[in-house]
DNA sequence: ACTTACGGTAAGTCATGACTAACGCAACGG
DNA sequence: CCGTTGCGTTAGTCATGACTTACCGTAAGT
C-alpha cells in the first residue's frame, strides 16, 4: 500500500477523482459524498475502498458514520514517482530539441 | 491533451507504465519496445497512441521507424495536479492528528 | 518496379471493473 | 429492547478496454 502505482489506477476513474477532490476540500462521510454524486451509496463505498487501498485516503469512525479524508502521504508517493522521471526526461528532451534545430 | 487527468488513466495500465519507464531511460522505436515486452507490436502501438494523447510522450519519424520519447511537460502537468491537493491535504491532516491526541 | 522493413488501423474476443439491488451488521435513540 | 441510521459486502449485469490476427500504407534497399 502507498504504492504510487496503485494511485494511478485509483485516480484514473472519473467518479473516484471526483470523490478525491471533494475530500481534498474537507473530510466527508460516505453518505455526504453519495448525496452530491450521481451514483449510489454502495458505489461510493466501493470507490473509497480502492482509494484507501491506494493510500490516498484514510477513514475513522464517528458514531455510526465513517469520515474519510485525504492522506497526503499517498499523494506524496505519487509525486515521488513522477519526480524520478521528470529530471531525466527534461534533460533528454531539451537535448533532442537542440539537435532538431540543426536542420 | 496534456490534461493531467488523462495521464492517470494512461499510467494506470501495467504495460503502459512499463513502456513509459523504458522511454524515460532512453528514446526507443515501436519495434524495440515490442521486443522487450510480452505483448505484440500492434498492442504497443495502441498503448503509445494513448500515452501520446495524454501528452506523456512525443514521436518523430526516423526513416521508416518512429522513435518515441517522454514529454516532460506531460509529467509536469500531472505533478501540478497533485500539488494543488498536497498543501491543503497536508495541513488538514496534521490538524486532525493534533485533535486526535486530545483523547 | 519489387521487395523488405516498420508501424498504424480494423475487427473481433475475452477479461476487468463500475454500477445497482438486496442483504447483513454495528452504533445510537426512543 | 426495538427501530432507525449509516456503511460495508455480495451477486449479478453491462460497458469498457487490453489483446491478437489480418490488413494497408509508407519509406528505403536492390
Amino acid at each position: 500500500m502507498t504504492n504510487a502505482t496503485d494511485g494511478f489506477a485509483a485516480l484514473a476513474d472519473d467518479t473516484r477523482r471526483d470523490i478525491f477532490e471533494r475530500l481534498a476540500k474537507r473530510p466527508l462521510s460516505v453518505g455526504e459524498l453519495a448525496e452530491k454524486l450521481p451514483v449510489s451509496r454502495p458505489a461510493v463505498s466501493q470507490h473509497l475502498k480502492i482509494l484507501k487501498a491506494a493510500g490516498l485516503v484514510v477513514d475513522h469512525a464517528e458514531g455510526t458514520r465513517r469520515v474519510y479524508r485525504v492522506d497526503p502521504r499517498g499523494v506524496e508517493a505519487m509525486r515521488g514517482y513522477l519526480d524520478r522521471f521528470w529530471d531525466r526526461a527534461l534533460a533528454a528532451f531539451k537535448e533532442a530539441v537542440e539537435e532538431e534545430k540543426d536542420s
